[in-house]
This record gives C-alpha cells, structure tokens and sequence, in this order.
DNA sequence: CATAGCACTCTATTTTCTCGATTGCTACTT
DNA sequence: AAGTAGCAATCGAGAAAATAGAGTGCTATG
C-alpha cells in the first residue's frame, strides 16, 4: 500500500513525463511539494522498488514503469471537464443528420486524432438487428444485372452480378423467390437459410441455379462484413518515443494488418477495476495490448440498432490517459443515442 | 549535343546511382568501360559543367543532377520486358470479373506499390459517359426513406433522406416525375437539368419540394464526385533519401492533401517529347511536379465507358523509371480493354 | 523522519583525430 | 589531340577523447 504522499509524487511523475517526456527529477517533485529533494528521492527509492518507477540509467531521473502507468490509470488519474472548444466540433458532426453513421464515425475519429495525436481505429459491423428488407434487380446489359439488397436500417450494398447465360427471367424469378421466402431474416441468418432453404427450391425452378445462387451469397456476405479504418496514422510520427525510423516501420505494419486490428478488437479487460473511472473505457498499457510494447491502446465497444463495433485509440505509452478516456466516453454516448 | 560516349557515362552513373544510392565514383564507371579513370573524369567535368551531374562535396562521385534524370529518361532509358511473375500476379487481378473497376484499380495499384516500393495513386471519377437508369425508393420508416440511383454503367449511389413530414405519397410523385423526365441524362449534367426542369414542375405538384429537391441534388452530386486513394504511403519509409523523421513527415502531410492530388491530377507535360518511349506515361521529376523537390511523380491517364482518371506512383527521384514506365503502360492498357 | 551536502555516475554534446575514397591537375605517352 | 598515370589536396564518416551538467545515493546532522 502507497502512502498519501508516495501516490502524490507517482502521480506527479506520471503526469509531468506525461508533458514533457523527460525522466523527472526529484528536484521538479520538490518544487511543488513541501519537502526537500533528499526526501522526494527516499520515496522514489521505494516506489521503484515496488516496480512502479524505472531509471532510464544509474543517474538519471524516474520514469514511470508499465505498473506505475496502470497504478495511476486505475487509481490517480483524474478525469477533467472537456474542452469546450473540442466538445463544440464534435458536436456539429454529432448534429449533422445528413451522415450515415460510419460517416459520423469516421469524422468524429479524424477529429479526435486531430485534438490528441494519436492513431484512432474504427472496426464496425452492421448490427444483428439488421433484417433483409428489400431485393431488387436493375438490369444492366443483356450479361450483366445488378442485385441491390437493403436492411430495414437503411443498409444498402450492390453487386455486380454477370449472368453467363441465364436468362432475366429466371434472375427475376430467382428474385421474387427470394423475396418471398426471406424479407425479414437477420443478416447474420441470411447466408445459412439461403444454403439450406433457398438453394434446393430454386435448384428445382432454375436452370442455371448455381451462378445465381454464388452472386446472392456474395452480395449476403458483404453486407455484414466487417469494416475498418485506420485514422491519423500518421500522428505516430509526431511523438518522440516514435522518432526512430525501424519503430515507425515496426508500427505502421502493425496498424495496417488487420489481424492484429482483430486482436485488438478482441482484447478483454482481465484485472477488471470496477473503479469509479472505469465507464466501459478499458485501457491496455504496452505488453497489457498484444500490438506493441511501446503503446497504449484505449478502446471501448459500442451498439446501436444499426451497428455495433469497437473504437480505440492508439498511443504511446505516455498518453494523455484522462483526456482520452473522456474523448472515448463522450464519443460512445453520442453514438448511442 | 552530347558524344557516344559521354552518354554511356550518364547512363551507367544514373542506373548505378539508382541501384545503389551512393555517388558514383569515376573507378566504377571505368571498370566497365575500357579506359581509364582519368579519361571519364575529364569527361564528368564536362557532364557536370552541362548540368547533367551534381557533386555532393568537392571530392565524392557524381549524382545525377534532375537535369540528368531528364535525360536519361527522354534519351538513354530502355524499356525491358516486364518480369513474368509481375505480370502473372496482376493478370489475375485482371482477370478476376467478380471484381469492380473500382477495386481492380486499388488492388493492382497495391501489387504495384509492393513490386516497386513507390506510392500510387488512383484519382477515379464516373465517367461522362454514364447516364441515368433507374432511381427508386425504399421506405425504412415513417421519417426516412432510402434513394438509390443506378446508372446504365452499373454505378450505385445511395442515400438516406429525411422526410421531415413529407409523405411517402409525394416522395413517390417526385421518383416518378423524375424517372420519367431525366432517365437516360449524362449524370454531369443531371444537376443543371434538376435545377431548371424538375425543380419547377415538382414545386407545383409537390408541396414541400425543397426538401426533396435538396435531397436528390444530394444523391446526384455524391455519384459524379471524384475519389481519390492513395496506396502504399507507407513505402515511403523504405527510401533512403527520406530517412530524415522531418521529411517524412512533409511528404506525409503532402500525399494527404487533396489540393495536391488534385495538381497531380492536372500536370501537363510541356516538353512533350514524342520519342518512341512517349506511350502516354508522363514523367515529372523533382520541381517539375509542384509536389516535392525531393520526388519524382510518374502518371497517365486511363479513360472507359464507365471511369476516367489517373494513376500515378510516386518515389524517390532516384526511381526505376523503366520498371514504373512499363507498369504504367500495362496497366492503364488492361483497364482500357 | 526530514534535510543538507558532497562525491560519484552516467549521458549527451562537442571537439579532435584518423582513414579512405575521390577528385583535379600536371606531366607524360601514344 | 586524346588518353593515361601519378600525386597532392579535399572532404566526409566514423572513432576516440574531452567536457559539461543533471541527478543520484549515501552519510552525517538537525
């Protein structure tokens, strides 16, 4: 167990590197405590041998280690107002009906990236709410028609479809069969009935039954594939700990492969703090994510009628936690609404 | 004018320099001829005093001056045959019908960047040549109701509107009207034509025409919009000439920049050589392209029934024109077909 | 328990030194 | 005149040495 003052200067450690990226000195520490240096280096002996500060060499100052870091999101961290200002922005892309929510999204993360520096990452799904809600057919040339699909949350996804012989009529009965057996299935439900139910019927009323059927199981899976975006990687480079050429390749072909993004997406709090802080925001410090030692990931889930999925951001490991933690917070709530 | 033989020292000490990125000395260039270092010193002097070369320092090899890229590129460049592999992997790309125009464009420019290690570039706009098909309506709920517009090229263009109040009758007059007045308009005139020719008559029929008006101009002006994609930036870090954390970051931020894209867009080569290497793959090295002193842009254009635009890679000066030039030329080839 | 003082450690930066590659020039050869 | 061999001069890149400064740990003292 800390003492008042050993929290007072781990917190003041954390957010003074925080701010300038310097191993802090005891001196620093003294200054805005009431006690002389000697005594701020007393304690930091102890905090580091708790694990909770490093030293970068012999004779330098502290560093807040992986655990000093967790000590303080869990339990110093204070999570101050918003900026007016950046609440304002984020706002009129909230108010903005004319976007589609991915649309919203994606803003609102490019925003974010902007006020913090750091990497934001999308991954979204349509929701299982989703229900087929309408299909249709405009042809385009003797070869080729177009199989437009909508959900009744306003999803619409289109595909090309060449017809290889098959004739408009059988497409258009394949079309009114479809309709009539399926309108109202869950997408997530859709490819399995169109196997099992759809398939053998429409095996017995058209000819050429498998072209069809391959071009309406594709249009199915794309529209409840999942989409992600990768917003302001370049922000990587504005932080010191990235100013190494070999660390920014290393980070930016983590950020573009998707399995690790998956993995993010899957990461699951285990030390679940039920802290005051802890608002559905979950935050994963260096080897706590599995991308990379050297960053922070801060992300949170959320659901809507229309999609779900997970937003986070990406850092290095000296974040700015609280203001983060927030951004992510209010951005999850207006998407919810 | 220069004589045979200074021209096969540019040529040698430009591909050396390309394939090395070390000035080039007057022994390597030598071992190749038959003569003696001296002999090509004299003559380097004389390439130098041309402006074809370029010292770093008093006393290292030469490098090629942009000048001398120049004319390597106008003059002394041959086109080899492009490596088997390369073109196997793009042609099942090309091959591949399930894919749109759209992706085909992004997923060769992906092999592209990989085989070269440059960033590419698509700028793709609808073509003029798409006119108007079908626009139909599909109601998700009392307040919304979804628009989609397909034209006879088989684009897809979707949007949600809000009613406001509007009922599902008079969206339906308004489809009607529409699909009745304007199917079969070139859509980058269907703007002008909604203006002046439906906005008048749906305001008589329709009582709150503003609102769908501004809703359909919505839809009409999304699908004749332009779509930029730019791939592979991350190649960028692979060059040595951009080893420096600074000039990353600017050429970063340019490839970000619209407004840059857009002048990629509209260089026009005013040297326009007609050698026989001119196949419509214009070559912009260094200042010549308004982007960056430090690369060189190398693009052409590609027009079909349903797309037009451009495709362009961007790289070090130091690039491999030939490679670049001929991958260029294959592609924009198989897209036209 | 807190503090002042001091020798010690280690980094980061600057300065100096050395090595090697390459040049330009001059004098010589063909 | 064109080509060549030889040599001093130049400069950069990297190693080694020198320096300054920040911060520590420890000890003795209030």
């Amino acid at each position: 167990m800390l003492t008042k003052r050993q929290e007072e200067i781990l917190k003041l450690i954390v957010m003074e590197y925080i701010k300038l990226a310097k191993p802090v000195g005891s001196k620093l520490i003294c200054d805005r405590l009431n006690c002389s240096s000697a005594t701020v280096r007393n304690e930091m002996v102890e905090l580091e041998e708790l694990g909770l500060l490093e030293k970068t060499h012999t004779s330098s100052g502290r560093v807040p280690s992986e655990k000093g870091y967790r000590y303080y999101v869990d339990n110093l961290m204070e999570l101050k107002e918003l900026n007016g200002e950046d609440v304002f922005k984020l706002q009129t892309i909230f108010n903005n009906s004319q976007l589609e929510l991915s649309d919203v999204l994606n803003k609102s993360l490019e925003l974010i990236s902007d006020m913090t520096s750091y990497t934001s990452i999308v991954l979204d799904t349509k929701s299982h709410e989703n229900k087929l809600k309408e299909i249709s057919v405009v042809p385009i040339n003797n070869d080729v028609v177009i199989v437009i699909v909508v959900t009744d949350q306003g999803y619409v996804e289109h595909k090309d479809v060449e017809l290889h012989g098959v004739s408009l009529e059988e497409v258009k009965k394949t079309v009114k069969l479809i309709n009539e057996l399926i309108i109202g299935t869950p997408i997530d439900e859709v490819s399995a009935k169109l196997e099992f139910e759809i398939k053998p019927i429409i095996a017995k009323y058209v000819k050429q039954h498998e072209v069809l059927y391959n071009a309406f199981y594709d249009v199915f899976t794309d529209i409840s594939s999942k989409n992600i975006n990768v917003v302001g990687k370049n922000n990587i480079l504005k932080h010191q700990e990235f100013n190494d050429l070999g660390k920014v390749k290393s980070i930016f072909s983590k950020l573009d492969d998707e399995n690790i993004l998956e993995k993010i997406d899957e990461l699951e709090e285990k030390n679940n703090q039920s802290g005051e802080n802890s608002k559905d925001i979950e935050v994963y410090i260096g080897n706590e994510n599995g991308v990379d030692p050297d960053v922070t990931v801060i992300k949170t889930n959320y659901k809507t009628n229309k999609d779900e999925g997970t937003i986070a951001i990406v850092g290095p490991k000296r974040m700015e936690y609280s203001k983060v933690v927030n951004l992510l917070d209010y951005i999850k709530k207006q998407i919810e609404r």
